[in-house]
DNA sequence: TTAGGCGCTGTTTTT
DNA sequence: CAGCGCCTAA
């Protein structure tokens, strides 16, 4: 191996790079230098002489794969880098797919249905069926579909299938085969594929074509997979299939941060692995080249509680570093002030810069607090996952309309610009055609040229003629013009942009400017793409795979990048940051209430707290709150069970009860205007005033009494507060906002959900939530 | 047909 | 507190 090379990497990571043929196994602790390995094997196994063409690198998100392409361009240098096959298994195989599909029978310019599409899509289909959307969920019956796939079971499996049909007729769904079969003949038709199909397909492909199998298994002679923890079954195949021939397998992974399980990643593939290549290398990297002692330790000792796991020592050379700190706070909005005052602080007693900080939350929905409390200190943040830029709406509706041009039997596509912007193509006139199409198993697309059979005719008819025709004037261009050009002359003459520059409210100009932007990275695709590959052009069908399969922010590129990281814990995983906040540390929320039910659950939630902990360098901050406001309603909270877990010594514990600054309701911070599109930078704000001390924590259905008040009947101008719980008693006289006087007939319930039947002489007798109703006893 | 209002319901995690 | 679906009024 290159000296130089060589040089950069401690004994185990050296043997690890150094291995060229036969299979092998790295079990990489967190931060031991993982992604390093990859990066300098691959860039050993270029400069021994194999052929980039012949490597094949398979990572979990672009993110990843973004990441070592660069390093390894590095290493070895851009032009061999950039042969090198390497991305997510969805981006490879949609690759692959597309090359190949004729043979499986899909057009060449298939489209990717997102998550949304494809529930969207269930949904019609549960419609159509009849049933009853309470019970057939379609995002549980989404999830069901996609763990089959996952699992390689096809509609004819599933019918077969003795364990899940019983399954499904006890939980009272016995449709659900027949949802399937459905779902994935419409799919079909619309010349789409969801994206466990990318997965699925990819192994239908290389079962039934020996030769579409021989000829990759010959390309790839060299396979990496990382973080191989999370790869599912449909995946393990894919690169045993692959890897047959040549048995040059190397996968890198760490059972600690299998985080997955619930979307179908199987633990199960790393025994699978001693299976399949009896004779293949281990190594295990267990030196931590990133957190402190303190973390290091404590992170092993959170993970001792786990009983599946692959037994490692994880240690490090570094400092011992300073204890994990715990917070108590008051309440949700208190934790965001903790946080947000904390990370001030620091960076002015530490020197840091805002990019060192991350505040790693459990589910996304818990960002609020922590974006108005960093505002309030002008704190510059940034958003990762959530409703990325692809999925919002605007975006969504010119790219339907890209897809609609590509693939025009793309059913959601159509559903969706069909009459947007509104050009008198109502639900009616939809619906007919929707049902007809169904019928008669064909896309909408096709069924429009049928119209007549379906009754739709007259204005109607020439409104859908004239839909026809623009979208055919688009298809022209298809191989004329470039992804940018193209992308640029539909969004005018679709209308689309039209519709958004009439509408000048802050709102509407924040979408215009959005698709302004995505015509920007179209035209840098174009740019690049024609760079690449001189002697074609960037056709817009290349443009819309690339961007399916995009979802995490990657364009970070705004300028100005030191910014507080928030996101998810999942979000995080491949990250570190020096100093890191896990927040929201309270039962039910994290450990989230979802996983209390099998050991196995747990563990993968204790995983999950792993994963977090280990994303710091330098000191990790646990908070959690008292109460906080949960759909809508205050709930009070216990601290999580992790906290305890940790090794005493590693922690500073709270000294004294956290101190109560003003309870939501009468905070008067929260006066500020402005509205949050939750993703933009921050924009400079006037100081408001940060802490108000409370005088009298309020009863928890203390609400404030709103501006629009009624405008008639008693107590208009009565600002007392609300009857308390126990006021409310059978047989007292209230006083209801809209009801008027009432008397209170019979209660039911437990506090905080104490139900209330009372008579209205103007309204009847209605039964009303406690918490809800602003009564006020007379 | 469309827009706007009201009431209901729901919260993991992601390619 | 949302976001969504359904309903109603124009």
């Amino acid at each position: 191996m290159n000296q130089q090379l060589l040089s950069q990497l401690n004994e185990a990571q050296r043997a690890a790079a150094a291995h060229m043929n036969g299979a092998m196994m790295v079990i990489a602790g967190a931060g031991s230098g993982k992604t390093r390995v990859l990066a300098y094997r691959i860039a050993n196994l270029v400069q021994s002489g194999i052929d980039p063409f012949n490597i094949l690198a398979l990572t979990f998100t672009n993110k990843a794969a973004k990441e070592m392409k660069e390093r390894i361009g590095k290493l070895v240098g851009d032009q061999e880098a950039r042969n090198i096959w390497m991305g997510t298994f969805h981006s490879i195989f949609a690759r692959i797919l597309r090359i190949e599909c004729d043979r499986i029978n899909y057009p060449r310019d298939f489209t990717i249905y997102d998550t949304t599409d494809a529930k969207s899509l269930v949904k019609d289909i549960i419609k159509e069926m009849g049933l009853d959307d309470k019970i057939y969920k379609p995002g549980t019956v989404y999830n069901r579909i996609s763990s089959c796939k996952n699992n390689l079971i096809s509609p004819q499996d599933y019918l077969k299938d003795v364990d899940l049909i019983a399954d499904d007729r006890q939980t009272g769904k016995p449709k659900m085969a027949e949802i399937y079969a459905k779902y994935d003949m419409r799919l079909f038709k619309s010349g789409a594929m969801d994206f466990d199909d990318l997965l699925f397909k990819t192994n239908v492909l290389l079962r039934d074509f020996p030769e579409v199998l021989h000829r990759y298994q010959h390309k790839f002679q060299f396979i990496l997979v990382d973080e191989y923890q999370d790869t599912n079954f449909a995946q393990y195949l894919i690169v045993k299939q692959l890897g047959a021939v040549h048995e040059n397998v190397c996968v890198v992974g760490d059972d600690a941060q299998s985080i997955y399980a619930f979307r179908g990643a199987n633990i199960q593939n790393i025994l699978n692995f001693r299976r399949d290549y009896p004779e293949f290398a281990m190594y295990k990297l267990e030196q931590n080249y990133r957190s402190t002692k303190v973390i290091v330790e404590a992170a092993n000792s959170i993970i001792s509680k786990n009983k599946d796991q692959i037994k490692k020592q994880v240690w490090t050379d570094n400092e011992q570093g300073q204890p994990i700190r715990v917070h108590k706070a008051a309440t949700d909005n208190d934790e965001g002030n903790f946080v947000s005052n904390q990370i001030f602080i620091t960076k002015q007693e530490k020197g840091a810069a805002f990019k060192d900080f991350a505040i790693l939350y459990r589910t996304n929905a818990q960002s609020r607090a922590f974006e108005e409390a960093l505002r309030k200190l002008n704190i510059p943040y940034r958003i990762y996952g959530g409703l990325s830029f692809y999925q919002r709406k605007e975006i969504k509706d010119l790219l339907a309309y890209f897809r609609l041009t590509c693939n025009p039997n793309d059913e959601e596509a159509l559903k969706r610009v069909i009459n947007y912007p509104t050009r008198g193509i109502g639900k009616t006139t939809l619906d007919k055609l929707v049902v007809g199409a169904a019928e008669r198993e064909i896309s909408i697309w096709d069924m429009i040229a049928r119209s007549q059979e379906v009754g739709v005719s007259g204005a109607a008819l020439n409104k859908i003629m004239e839909f026809v025709t623009m979208i055919k004037s688009f298809q022209v261009d298809l191989n004329l013009k470039n992804a940018y050009d193209l992308g640029h002359h539909i969004a005018s003459h679709s209308g689309l942009l039209k519709d958004l520059y009439a509408d000048r409210t802050p709102e509407g100009v924040a979408r215009y400017d959005n698709i302004q932007e995505l015509l920007n990275g179209m035209k840098e695709f174009s740019d690049r793409k024609e760079l690449e590959n001189s002697e074609s052009i960037a056709s817009l069908s290349d443009f819309l795979i690339d961007v399916a399969l995009l979802t995490d922010a990657d364009n970070v590129d705004d300028g100005d990048n030191d910014k507080v990281s928030m996101m998810t814990i999942h979000g995080a995983k491949g990250l570190e940051f020096p100093y890191v906040n896990i927040v929201g540390m309270e039962e039910n929320l994290f450990p989230s209430q979802l996983s209390l039910n099998s050991r196995e659950e747990m563990e993968e939630e204790r995983r999950l707290f792993y994963v977090a902990i280990t994303r710091a360098e330098k000191r990790a901050t646990l908070s959690y709150a008292l109460s906080r406001y949960r759909w809508g309603q205050l709930s009070y909270c216990e601290p999580s069970r992790f906290i305890e877990e940790i090794d005493e010594q590693y922690l500073e514990m709270p000294s004294a009860p956290a101190a109560r600054t003003a309870p939501r309701g009468i905070d008067f911070s929260k006066e500020r205007s402005g509205f949050s599109t939750g993703y933009s930078a921050p924009k400079p704000r006037a100081h408001a005033p940060q802490e108000t001390p409370a005088p009298v924590s309020p009863p928890p259905n203390f609400k404030k009494v709103s501006a629009a008040a009624p405008t008639s009947g008693p107590g208009l101008f009565d600002n007392s507060p609300p009857a308390t719980a126990d006021q409310i008693q059978p047989g007292v006289e209230v006083m209801h906002d809209k009801f008027g006087k009432g008397k209170v007939l019979s209660l039911e319930g437990e506090a905080p959900d104490i139900k209330a039947t009372i008579f209205f002489p103007s309204a009847g007798q209605k039964q009303l939530l406690l918490k809800f109703a602003k009564l006020k006893v007379l």
